[in-house]
DNA sequence: TCTGGGGTCCTAGGACCC
DNA sequence: TCTGGGGTCCTAGGACCC
């Protein structure tokens, strides 16, 4: 159960990978700018002269090719490292301001204030604080949001974004119930964190336009209607905090891989590099977090927007005898699952790979007819290739199945240096 | 030519058991 | 003639998030 007296913060990035290409290159500064998803493909990442433009968010780059000449709008490959490494140093430093910190996402974070908040003279002015510190240090423009319950904090984020009266911070208990009802009602219901686009549909059709109806309704109403997700709102839009920070991150009950191809691939042979490949990746985070997994499902995708070409979109699941953190014996059931769901004649676009029914390693059981050996050989060889591809790049050892070419990679033709993570391209000032 | 990737939670319904 | 009901587990699918 949630307490009364929860204060809740929520620091959010504004266009965070935008902002991040910015830090360093001012020159980009007031350039309409996107980031494209990974193989170029939609516009995952708009500045504020972009959205202002109508841009929604992944928009395909390729129908925004017209607009973009004519508005002079600028294209960026995603910098993956790049934005991990900068949003590290922005957790870093809200962890100065509170020690109860869920980490949600990489440019968003939720901050338990009501035990710090004697520290300063108000809400508004640690939120300020912290704004202005992380901009003298990270250079990235950030909007603080403050209320009762997550959802308010979200919601007051959205506020500060959106409303320059706010100057970047909002903090919901700290307007008055006349400023709270404005506000609300001037907020579309699908806005709420939550609330997504169906969701929003049905509300607006049972009459609940805006924040503020959506805060009126009954629970019990709620709760018939939609379930017990949408009465969770209810209750937290009324100040009644239901979702606790979640600070320790819990392990990955699924973990993917997958990558659309930078073209139409027909060959079994590139569609299995492809997988062996997804499957290096998902074993190192199976690994990464000291787990082992007992299923691997792979499935190929045929391009669903070629409407007028045939579609197939098969998966397999394979179960392995015993649960395990090995590429190599991922790897061979992975291709295995492929034999059997390949078939020629068909232009792939994507494939991938998901790691199943996955348990802590520490608490593996042992088997009776257990290889013991062997599985010392495994973990060691493991070790060893996790080490090498660390220090000396991702696929400086890899197994044969990988292949060399990588033909069917994905386009990535304008990203930025990795500025903050490797000796040889640290940004230079002259 | 060109349309992302990775996750979670909840619910309904079927299988199965006693 | 008369043909239960409740619990658990699992899975698929839907909705959401960034």
């Amino acid at each position: 159960m949630g307490s009364e007296l929860a204060h809740f913060a929520l620091v959010d990035v504004n266009n965070f990978y935008v902002s991040c290409e910015r830090v360093f290159q001012p020159r980009l500064e007031r350039v309409p700018l996107v980031v494209l998803s990974n193989n170029d493909g939609c516009a995952v990442a708009r500045s504020s002269e972009v959205k202002a433009l109508g841009v929604r968010m992944a928009a395909p780059w390729f129908e925004l090719k017209d607009l973009a000449a004519k508005h002079g709008i600028k294209a960026l490959s995603s910098n993956y490292t790049l934005y991990g490494d900068m949003s590290e140093r922005v957790v870093s430093i809200l962890r100065d301001f509170s020690p109860d910190i869920e980490v949600y996402s990489i440019d968003e974070s939720f901050l338990r204030i009501d035990t710090v908040l004697h520290l300063y003279p108000s809400s508004l002015a640690l939120g300020e604080l912290i704004r202005g510190r992380i901009r003298q240090w990270t250079g990235l423009p950030v909007c603080v949001g403050m209320g009762g319950s997550k959802t308010l904090a979200k919601l007051a984020n959205h506020l500060a974004k959106k409303h320059a009266v706010f100057n970047g911070v909002c903090d919901l208990n700290a307007l008055s119930d006349e400023v709270v009802r404005h506000w609300m009602r001037a907020t579309d219901v699908g806005e709420i964190w939550g609330v997504g686009r169906k969701l929003s549909l049905r509300l607006k059709a049972m009459g609940m336009q805006t924040v503020w109806d959506l805060r009126c309704a009954s629970l019990k109403t709620l709760r018939a209607q939609f379930g017990v997700v949408m009465e969770r709102i209810g209750s937290e839009l009324n100040g009644v905090s239901c979702l606790e920070l979640e600070e320790i991150v819990p392990d990955k009950q699924q973990i993917i891989a997958s990558r659309s191809f930078g073209r139409a691939v027909t060959s079994f042979e590139e569609l299995a590099e492809s997988v062996a490949t997804h499957i290096a990746r998902a074993c190192e985070k199976l690994r990464a977090q000291h787990s082992v997994a007992a299923i691997a499902q792979v499935f190929v995708q045929t391009n669903r927007f070629k409407l007028n070409e045939p579609q197939y979109n098969p998966s397999i699941a394979i179960g392995l005898a015993e649960p395990c953190d090995d590429t190599l014996v991922f790897t061979d059931a992975a291709i295995a699952g492929l034999r059997r769901i390949f078939k020629a004649g068909y232009r792939y676009k994507k494939a991938g790979v998901m790691l199943g029914a996955i348990s802590a390693k520490a608490k593996q059981q042992q088997g009776l007819f257990d290889d013991t050996a062997m599985q010392q050989r495994s973990a060691a060889l493991m070790r060893v290739m996790d080490a090498l591809n660390t220090r000396f790049g991702k696929r400086a050892v890899h197994s044969a199945a990988m292949g060399n070419t990588m033909g069917w990679g994905m386009r990535s033709e304008n990203r930025s240096p990795n500025y903050t993570t490797q000796w040889d391209e640290l940004p230079f000032v002259k």
